[in-house]
DNA sequence: CCCCAATCGCAACTCGTGTTGCTTTTTCAG
DNA sequence: CTGAAAAAGCAACACGAGTTGCGATTGGGG
């Protein structure tokens, strides 16, 4: 990873080695992330880290950045719930494995350090920019109303996951996963990320389109 | 707030000092939030905020619990949409306001300072409890499936709060709010937090009940 | 009313993070 | 091959968080 960065392979050694030494501690779980401990195990001095990357979520971010750069694989079968399933499965391969302690360190900094924030929701900007590709297909197709708000719905299928690593802490297994596919496909079938509705009732009244009101019973099972 | 705590009123006042000190800190939006500028604050030696507390986090902690020792008034209105955009409006006020900034610095903390992290799960953990009283109703009276799994639902209800309060920082408003309640309403009503489902068809099939697909289509407004 | 125990204040100290000034190494141009 | 600029190493330092030991205060039980 990280090719070279320029031609001269001057103190782009340096670079390479703190990145790496940085990615290696994060993978082994070193919950006590520090410059200087990254410092050490790249062998090089803690100044020279300071100087380049000024923090520790400096660093963090040129990780990130690294994962950003790969292609992820959005997907497209044509249909939409398999495409948002698929989706879902891929957010949570990617808050699993190594990117997540990554985000979870760089979201902890953010309240304290704005450079910190910004990398965080830069990053999530481009990445829900691309997720929003699948909602847009959808509409495309036909399946769901131009009117369609993706990002919102996007939104919706990410945020359980954030949930879960960042709050609560629970397994983000794949049956989570699919379960909050379903939850968004629901939710984009009924209209809720379609802003065509009425003038809107005030609070009390039925937030419910009175036509559509089946009186949905599934079939009182047990 | 913080009815004194014991009739002595002995060290209990140093108690209400700090706490008192660091809420005011906290609204005036201090994000160097530190154990010594407290104590100063409080007119008080941080040596006895160190043995009382251990920890800043202790004192944000002590915090918290006086928010969630103020009852919350769960929705009950008889209809399940009602009682979700409520539930979703509470939270939202619930984010906003104070406990915002207190939530967003205990959650922080959590990846590094484990009592942090479990001062917020156990929060929550009582909060969503609370909140799945809703989904609960909805059974009782029938509009959901008994099967019906009321944390989940309430997690995709609340999830997109987090995202907004703690990843992103886009505004927490009411539409936000109204959508996000309306989004969980959807995906209750289609059965996805129902565990009854078939077999569960590979990855490829249609994951919806097939005899619910009136292939809704709103009206091609514009 | 008085004394004991709990707790607070105070000051000094440790320790780790991040900074600074200077020297040494490295690389690239000429 | 050589010299100058850029960047790394090194060591000393500044700064703030958290700790510790001890003396002073305080409040409640006897």
């Amino acid at each position: 990873m990280s090719a070279g960065q320029r031609p001269g392979g001057r103190s782009a050694r340096v670079r390479a080695a703190v990145l790496t030494a940085a990615h290696g501690l994060l993978v082994d779980g070193y919950s006590e992330l520090t410059v200087e401990r990254i410092a050490q195990a790249a062998g090089v001095n803690k100044t020279s880290v300071y100087r380049r990357w000024t923090d520790l979520e400096g660093v963090l971010g040129d990780l990130l950045s690294e994962y950003a750069s790969e292609v992820v694989p959005i997907p497209d079968t044509g249909d939409l719930d398999t495409d948002l399933e698929e989706l879902a499965l891929l957010v949570r391969r990617g808050m699993t494995g190594e990117p997540g302690d990554l985000i979870t360190a760089l979201a902890a900094a953010a309240p304290r350090n704005p450079r910190a924030a910004e990398i965080v929701r830069g990053f999530f900007a481009e990445r829900f920019g691309l997720a929003e590709a699948v909602v847009d297909h959808a509409v495309a197709r036909g399946e769901l109303p131009q009117s369609t708000d993706a990002r919102a719905a996007i939104e919706v299928l990410g945020a359980p996951f954030f949930l879960r690593l960042l709050v609560v802490d629970e397994p983000i297994d794949e049956e989570f996963a699919r379960r909050t596919a379903a939850a968004a496909a629901a939710a984009l079938r009924a209209g809720v990320f379609s802003p065509a509705r009425e003038p809107r009732p005030a609070i009390g009244a039925s937030t419910l389109p009175p036509a559509s009101r089946p009186g949905r019973q599934p079939s009182p099972s047990r």
